[in-house]
DNA sequence: ATGGTTGCTTAGCAA
């Protein structure tokens, strides 16, 4: 039996970037927006308010915005050409998570998740155990809630480099939360729920970040590792044309400590 | 083990 072929309206450009405060952030956004004119744009650490995120700007710009926000921390969102629809934050009835993390919407027929998975401090601390165990919900969350042969491409800062060809100096992050192999493997688990990362699919040489922490030199020396992704299901990994980080991002002043990453879904 | 920087909030946390 032949796989159904959605109906989703493409050339479809998906993209993801951790923005570390939309208030610090909101000029780069808005020259990111009039720059590359994704049709989505997830975004994630907003670190305020709904009541603070720049609403107007984005819309003059032609962008409708979903916004999950939260005060001082975390905070995440899903803007987009056409009004999303079917929004919904965190992952439903019985999430009893007080940090805004997720959101959902449908856009263009297309099932579309903003995530900021948690950092997860230092290996064996009390934030290393909420980030496996967020993890694992997001896997219940997504089989739960799973519609066979649905378009779905699950975005944001998953705080995970899945190999070590994610990482510029593999041997220095060994073991740490970003590389560990129990965060590689509840992230292959979400995957085996049906998600291809569908960045690699286009992408598969090294020296690809989406990451630089701001200490210690970390872009001026290529420190990097790729931690923002987009998965697609086959519906939509299968249509994957072209995949980029814009580096440039990073460069100038004041940037996130994150490049947003790019993904072209094409007939 | 610590350091280094940035943002939010104003001393300390989170990343």
């Amino acid at each position: 039996m032949r796989a159904r072929r959605e109906a989703i309206a493409v050339p479809l450009v998906v993209a993801t970037w951790n923005v570390n405060s939309v208030r610090a952030r909101e000029a780069r956004l808005l020259a990111f927006l009039e720059r590359s004119r994704p049709d989505v744009l997830c975004l994630q650490e907003l670190k305020t308010e709904d009541a603070a995120f720049p609403l107007e700007a984005v819309t003059r710009l032609g962008y409708h915005a979903a916004v999950y926000g939260q005060k001082t921390y975390n905070g995440v969102a899903i803007l987009a050409r056409e009004a999303p629809a079917d929004v919904k934050r965190g992952m439903g009835d019985g999430d009893a998570d007080p940090q805004a993390r997720l959101i959902e919407a449908r856009v263009r027929g297309v099932r579309v998740i903003s995530a900021y998975f948690p950092n997860g401090g230092e290996v064996g601390s009390e934030k290393w155990a909420y980030k496996l165990a967020w993890m694992e919900g997001l896997r219940a969350h997504l089989a739960a809630t799973a519609v066979p042969g649905e378009p779905f491409a699950l975005c944001g800062d998953f705080n995970v480099a899945p190999e070590d060809r994610d990482v510029a100096n593999p041997e220095s992050w060994k073991d740490t939360v970003l590389c560990h192999p129990d965060a590689r493997e509840a992230l292959a688990r979400i995957a085996a729920s049906g998600f291809e990362d569908a960045f690699r699919r286009v992408r598969p040489e090294p020296g690809l970040y989406s990451w630089w922490d701001y200490r210690m030199l970390g872009f001026p020396k290529n420190d990097g590792l790729r931690i923002d992704h987009v998965y697609a299901t086959a519906p939509l990994a299968a249509r994957t044309a072209a995949a980029e980080i814009d580096r440039n991002e990073r460069k100038g002043k004041q940037p996130s400590d994150h490049a947003p990453v790019l993904v072209t879904f094409q007939d």
